[in-house]
DNA sequence: GGATATGTCTACCAAATGGTAGACAGCCTT
DNA sequence: AAGGCTGTCTACCATTTGGTAGACATATCC
């Protein structure tokens, strides 16, 4: 295996997460995600020392790449608070659109053993704090609806978390996870947003 | 077995929604359950030929809970849509609180294979159906705001649930699932739907 | 060129899982 | 009283799972 190649850690880690992501944590045996990646589950084990250490990867990943890209919108160019919300559901239904099996990682965030979930609510902590920091800022200059800028924050948080990862409400009406019906569901999640958090 | 205990069957299936719904339907074993209701595994199986079909019968009763649950508040004595809402997520959250395994239980309806989470749309659809009925009329009236039905009835039912199910964001800010809790959340998810759905 | 390290493999294993076969005890009907 | 039905049990079984031990090949370093 030369050093050109993609190393196998990270195949497994692309693996893993598609896997996981789509179909469960405890679902996807380390065989199956071997066998994805073409090797054996035995080295599967070696780079991670087990299966837990695995799914910590995973989280990890997932969530440093979730805190950058919303990180980034949020100190997005615009001095718009509404703006700024806007970018940040685009920068969360973005992986949605590239890669659906974030979406199922992060529900699968939500029904972890209580060790894997501190661990991931470390990494994720600092954003929220400065989502909550800001949306009190902006309350306080009276661009955003007063509250709880905690609470609001947490409940546009969910908004938003709940519709990417729960598509069996938006498929009973005939939405599709498509691209396009991305797009179409963000505009009406803008509206949605807009009105509930203006003054 | 005398007739008046509560009959095995249904303890089996009151002890697998509340195992199913806090650690997920694949990691429970029906040897777990089976201890749980002091009983062997061969007697669950022989009440439910399979661990899917347990599963499929302890989906229905939540689906058919909810439905009846949800659909008594859409006709709630109230005129005023707002107030009917409000007695759809009131609807919602008392099961929370009365039942934490409920919750669970509707996150894990996201993650099932295709088959059973056909059967289970085929419960819920009518209700979903009723809802988009009833918010396009309110909308015809100018009591709710101009919209795509469908699509705002998905947004508010996944907002719902979406906040419902993901304790985790709601965690982050200190909310805790305790009476109390859910009382001020539902207080300010309140607000947060008046604003997005009004005209 | 030989030693060492690295990465993958073959060969196992113990435990757990979903499921089957059939015994058996109590009840109901005749 | 006898035979059948119901509900639970004991005893297995095949498969899958996460994980271990150690062989083997290739590359790197002295």
């Amino acid at each position: 295996m030369t050093t050109r190649e993609i190393p196998t850690r990270q195949r497994i880690l692309d693996a893993a997460l598609d896997l996981f992501g789509t179909r469960g944590v405890d679902s996807v045996s380390l065989d199956e995600i071997a066998r994805e990646v073409g090797v054996r589950k035995q080295t599967v084990l070696y780079w991670f020392a087990s299966k837990d250490e695995l799914v910590d990867a995973v989280l990890e990943t997932v969530a440093a790449e979730l805190v950058v890209v919303i990180d980034a919108a949020v100190r997005s160019a615009s001095d718009d608070p509404l703006e700024r919300i806007d970018a940040v559901v685009r920068a969360v239904f973005r992986p949605a659109v590239r890669r659906p099996a974030m979406l199922g990682l992060m529900r699968e965030m939500n029904r972890l053993p209580e060790a894997q979930a501190d661990r991931l609510r470390h990494h994720v902590r600092p954003l929220v704090d400065r989502c909550i920091e800001y949306f009190s800022l902006e309350m306080d200059k009276g661009r955003l609806r007063r509250a709880d800028p905690g609470l609001v924050a947490a409940l546009a948080y969910a908004t938003v978390t709940g519709i990417a990862t729960e598509p069996e409400a938006l498929r009973s009406v005939g939405w599709q996870p498509s691209a396009v019906g991305l797009r179409h569901l963000r505009e009406e999640l803008r509206g949605f947003l807009r009105a509930a958090l203006t003054p």
